[in-house]
DNA sequence: CGGACGAACTTGACAGTGACTAGATTCCTC
DNA sequence: GAGGAATCTAGTCACTGTCAAGTTCGTCCG
């Protein structure tokens, strides 16, 4: 029509759809929020897009090709969310708050047979998320000899409060306050945990 | 559940295969352990047992049911786990070995929208295996304002380390040692988690 | 300017799935 | 033995992912 521009446009052609690959990933996203990985149809989300029942698999070979990329799209959102964090306990309510912010991503990050898990793509998502993480306990422990046993026992409390959390198992302990308020008050049970040394 | 008190044979009646729904569940168990819950087939599992695809249907009423099932069979055995253990720390631990011997119900059990949460047989086998959990940690705290925070992150300590351990990705970190002695190690970084209160 | 090329998408077909129904078989109890 | 419930078979339906072709469009090259 109007604009016959060299520049291809920011994401890729628009042919029929507009933008289909981005329409897939956020409707699907919806539906795994809603309903979980299981609920998840790739003639679901073409239904939704108002494609043909084949066109997904265009842009994902597969099912599992597209929970990979959002998985890797989680990681880069989690590294993202982590970096520039000033310490090791404000990195675990981010943690936790990207967990509410990002269900999805969340649960398929974590379902491992969900996944191609050697899909160079996701391996390097997840390797830079991991160098945020273990930058953190590193900084706060400084070195010290158990520095990652402090690290794994900061990773399972964030990730198991933020488990519970988004399957509806704090429910009644927290009984509609700020989970991430109450997160934060949990840290203080851990070493590390502030500017200075709490044990 | 139908219980006829005047029930002779220990494990219902044998018809045609012997003992068809606990063998459907003991092959669900060995398929979510391997592929997890998304590859469970009611008509795969029929086909193990070596009876008609529409068999299953007459013991779990449906694929929720089965799973369903599986939940409630696994905060028994989670409730019977945790009974009896001395103190916090031990039941924290014997949480873990719950999940490593156990990894088929622990993923189901905490994958709310595979099942029907009002199912009375699973809100009772929760209810006590949430018994247990509480009794452990008023126990420790021995009414402490904040008794319930500390429960809160020992419950998320200890989930969120069987979470990590199950997803493989602790196997970097661990390197093939035992589990249950690191997460032991982990628990002397929170408070009540020994005779002796240790903050 | 026009034709070739390739990417995005459509159409059609296939095997496999879960849910459902009707009917046959077997066992237990009386 | 006969009745009745538990158990299993067989067939149907709508749905799914995947494959193999076609079709339409943008772009580039001669």
């Amino acid at each position: 029509m109007a604009a016959s521009a060299k520049s291809p446009a920011p994401s890729r052609g628009a042919y029929h759809h507009g933008d289909l690959r981005l329409a897939l990933l956020t409707a699907a996203l919806d539906v795994i929020a809603a309903d979980g990985p299981g609920a998840l149809s790739l003639r679901d989300l073409a239904r939704r897009a108002g494609v043909s029942h084949a066109a997904p698999a265009h842009h994902f070979k597969d099912r599992t090709g597209l929970l990979t990329a959002i998985a890797a799209q989680g990681y880069e959102l989690l590294a993202e969310a982590l970096a520039h964090a000033p310490e090791l306990r404000e990195r675990g309510v981010r943690y936790v708050r990207f967990g509410i912010e990002h269900p999805a991503h969340f649960q398929v990050m974590f379902t491992p047979e969900l996944l191609r898990t050697d899909d160079p793509a996701l391996v390097a998502a997840r390797e830079r998320a991991g160098a945020e993480l273990r930058s953190a306990v590193t900084a706060a422990t400084d070195g010290d000899a158990d520095a990652r046993a402090a690290g794994i026992a900061a990773w399972s409390l964030a990730h198991g409060f933020t488990t519970l959390l988004l399957t509806r198992n704090l429910e009644g302990p927290l009984a509609g306050g700020d989970p991430e308020a109450y997160f934060r008050s949990l840290t203080g049970l851990l070493p590390g945990g502030g500017p200075g040394r709490t044990v």
